[in-house]
DNA sequence: AGCACGCCGACT
DNA sequence: GTCGGCGTGCTC
């Protein structure tokens, strides 16, 4: 018999089945999936591989074939179903199936077989008992001295005290079949307690509930189920899943990390209780093992968590439930770079499982599909148990400067904040910065410096002193006076929560203040620690970026407070929009959680502008309409795909000569697909390595991959060693 | 990716 | 006459 073996050594040239023998005394242990050692190459290095194929016959010449050594695991570590998603993902996410393969793997899995210890599974009393039964019958010394060699040595491996003792591990194995002994993971993992808070009931569904549940159960493609915060999506997960795991199979809920709240798992918890499992990236890598061998053993029947847990190996999976689906966090930014939702769909489609995106904000590309027919959509438009939406309010700061007020709140969140301080109420204040890219605006009229090719705001160069469009790479001056109305207050534009936490201290020196950004979350836990003070009443001003915008529910928060708009529309990428529209509703959503009516105030230099009205209003359809109709215009997402390569380097001028080198080759091969660029990254040196990048715009994203994997493959073949090249697709 | 082979210039 | 540079090619 042969295997079929891809080694762990990920290079592509490499990156294909080697036909390896099993020998004899294997032929029982290897079964497809399995992790096994194979000799490799001249030196016959011991080589990690994964076994995706198993065959009587071989075309390799027989004097070609070596033998597997042996095998990793008792259990295979994926099933043919993962090797079918590896082949798909190692396709689109242009990677090598060895990757793939590990990456579709169970986390953990090396440190389960090295750090397995024998424990006792008897008290001393008991131990000793049958110490003495066992010194009587003769034929089994040899377990005797692995219970003393334990006694003495304390806890350590089957395979260490085999290797001590000069045994087998078949005296082991007899001890463990008869419960003398237990084998348990070092790493210290939380008994799964069995719950025992009360069990949370199903609550009547409203009609556009219901509605949303018949939809999902009757939809062969996925469905979007567009509700807005607070109108009951979690139930309705609830009770599909209900639905789901009555019938035998299985569920996973994806949510952003972020949004992972104990709330949010408690629901699920207090209605299925030890049939959940909840990962995230706070628990052991031992514990994910644990969960991942449990929903293989069909043990439990739900996962949530972020990304990864897309791919919990359920054997019998009914549906995929992807919370918050227009977050950035669903997409890999590590090799293979790939799209949970993407992932899920494929996962979906080959199992027969529901699958639904819920979202109060869709991205762009999923409404699309919605409008277009390709996938369903259901709509919670009202808020069952919540006051309605708070009052928003956009305030011009084009005004306040005019009319003397040069300070960073405006005259009505002044206002505001001290009647909200007074009331003794919670306030939240928002910087919405995204990256690190400043842009340049005239603080008068709020003219924003833009590149009119591109449609995305210029990115401003402190050192260099100029303005540059990231994406065509186009230059300009900074102008010393606005070009719309000539007044000289045109300036890069950048506020901070640290800025904004001065001001509080300095205009409302009673205010107890909490800061959450990167700064002050960098220690462990404190992000959890900072939430918890504010949810305590212990400050009443909770400044903060993007990270306290999600899922937490303050019900004394009255007032929300979102500092200057303008940060993340104006940045140098044609997502803008989509993410301030989106972060905004967010924010919104946070103000009048609990019995009091909610205010939310915007601060903007441009009033005027459609993302910040419609979001005010909360009107997502409009929202859609008008974007969509910018990003057919410009030929950006979703009307179309991009690619952008990266090339990186640490010598500047071999990162030019390739980037030009790959320009070349694109534009000698080109048929109908837009390049933009080179031009340097947006940020253009990280850790003293130089960064450019091309981008490629193309409507078939197929025909548009390839073409770029051609290139590429063409730049490899004259690649200097120490440049790295990186291509992703709808960054 | 690793590793050996192999063909050229700088040494003991 | 030998050591070691890294270009080329192979790995079941």
């Amino acid at each position: 018999m042969f295997a079929e073996v891809i080694l762990k050594t990920s290079h592509p040239d490499i990156d294909r089945i080697f036909d390896y023998e099993i020998p004899m005394e294997l032929l029982d242990k290897i079964v497809l999936g399995m992790r096994v050692t194979v000799p490799f190459g001249r030196n016959n290095r011991k080589t990690e591989g994964y076994v995706v194929g198993i065959k009587e016959f071989s075309q390799i010449p027989k004097e070609k074939i070596k033998e597997i050594v042996s095998v990793m695991d008792l259990f295979p570590a994926f099933s043919e179903s993962s090797i079918k998603l590896s082949l798909w993902m190692k396709k689109k996410y242009y990677t090598t199936l060895s990757q793939c393969l590990q990456t579709v793997m169970p986390a953990g899995i090396n440190l389960k077989n090295q750090e397995k210890l024998l424990y006792f599974n008897k008290n001393q009393e008991e131990i000793k008992e049958i110490k003495s039964q066992l010194y009587l019958k003769e034929s089994r010394k040899q377990q005797l001295a692995v219970i003393e060699y334990i006694e003495k040595f304390g806890n350590v491996t089957a395979f260490e005290a085999a290797k001590k003792l000069k045994i087998s591990a078949s005296p082991i194995k007899t001890l463990l079949k008869n419960g003398i002994l237990k084998e348990q993971t070092e790493i210290k993992r939380k008994e799964i307690e069995n719950y025992k808070g009360e069990t949370s009931l199903p609550f009547d569904f409203t009609n556009e509930q219901k509605n949303a549940f018949d939809t999902i159960i009757n939809s062969k493609v996925p469905v979007l189920l567009h509700g807005v915060t607070g109108s009951g999506k979690t139930e309705v997960y609830l009770q599909i899943i209900e639905d789901v795991i009555s019938k035998g199979k299985q569920a996973i809920v994806l949510v952003p990390e972020i949004s992972l709240t104990p709330q949010l798992s408690q629901r699920f918890i207090s209605r299925f209780k030890d049939r959940v499992g909840v990962t995230h990236s706070k628990i052991s890598q031992g514990e994910r093992h644990e969960i991942w061998q449990r929903a293989k053993n069909n043990e439990i029947s739900i996962v949530i968590g972020p990304r990864s847990a897309v791919f919990t190996p359920f054997e019998n999976l009914g549906i995929i439930i992807i919370d918050e689906e227009h977050e950035n966090s669903y997409k890999s930014d590590i090799t293979p770079k790939y799209d949970a939702r993407e992932v899920a769909e494929f996962r979906c489609k080959e199992s027969n499982a529901f699958m639904v995106y819920g979202s109060a904000t869709p991205s762009l590309k999923t409404y699309k599909r919605a409008q277009e027919g390709e996938i369903n959509i259901a709509k919670l438009k009202n808020r069952p148990f919540l006051q309605p939406m708070a009052e928003t309010e956009i305030v011009d700061m084009r005004v306040e400067l005019s009319e003397g007020n040069r300070t960073i709140f405006s005259r009505r969140l002044f206002e505001e904040i001290n009647k909200t301080l007074e009331a003794d109420e919670q306030i939240m204040l928002f910087i919405n910065r995204r990256g690190f890219s400043t842009f340049v605006s005239c603080r008068k009229c709020g003219e924003v410096m833009m590149c009119d090719r591109c449609n995305v705001s210029y990115t401003y160069h402190a050192n260099e002193k100029f303005l540059m469009c990231h994406y065509c790479g186009g230059k300009k001056e900074i102008p010393t006076v606005c070009p719309k109305c000539g007044s000289k207050y045109i300036k890069y534009f950048g506020t901070g929560t640290q800025k904004v936490e001065e001001e509080v201290k300095k205009f409302f020196p009673k205010a107890k203040v909490l800061r959450m950004d990167m700064d002050t979350t960098s220690r462990k836990n404190s992000h959890a620690n900072i939430l918890e003070s504010f949810k305590n009443g212990e400050a009443n001003v909770l400044i903060g970026t993007q990270m306290i915008a999600k899922g937490h529910d303050f019900p004394k928060v009255t007032l929300v407070g979102v500092v200057a708009a303008d940060l993340s529309l104006n940045t140098s990428d044609y997502k803008g929009g989509e993410n301030t529209f989106q972060l905004l509703t967010q924010v919104s959503g946070r103000a009048g959680r609990g019995r009091l009516k909610g205010k939310v105030i915007i601060q903007t230099y441009s009033p005027e502008n459609y993302i910040i009205q419609l979001a005010a209003k909360g009107n997502y359809e409009e929202f859609y309409e008008k974007e969509s109709a910018v990003r057919k215009l410009l030929n950006y997402p979703p009307y179309s795909n991009i690619v952008s390569i990266l090339i990186l380097g640490k010598n500047e001028r071999d990162v030019i000569e390739h980037i030009n080198k790959l320009s070349y080759i694109f534009a000698s091969k080109n048929k109908d697909f837009e390049i933009l660029g080179p031009s340097p990254a947006i940020i253009s040196k990280i850790k003293d390595e130089y960064r450019w990048s091309i981008i490629i715009k193309g409507e078939n994203e197929e025909e548009l991959w390839d073409f770029v994997k051609g290139c590429i493959d063409e730049l490899n073949k004259s690649k200097k060693q120490d440049i790295l090249i990186n291509i992703t697709l709808n960054p």
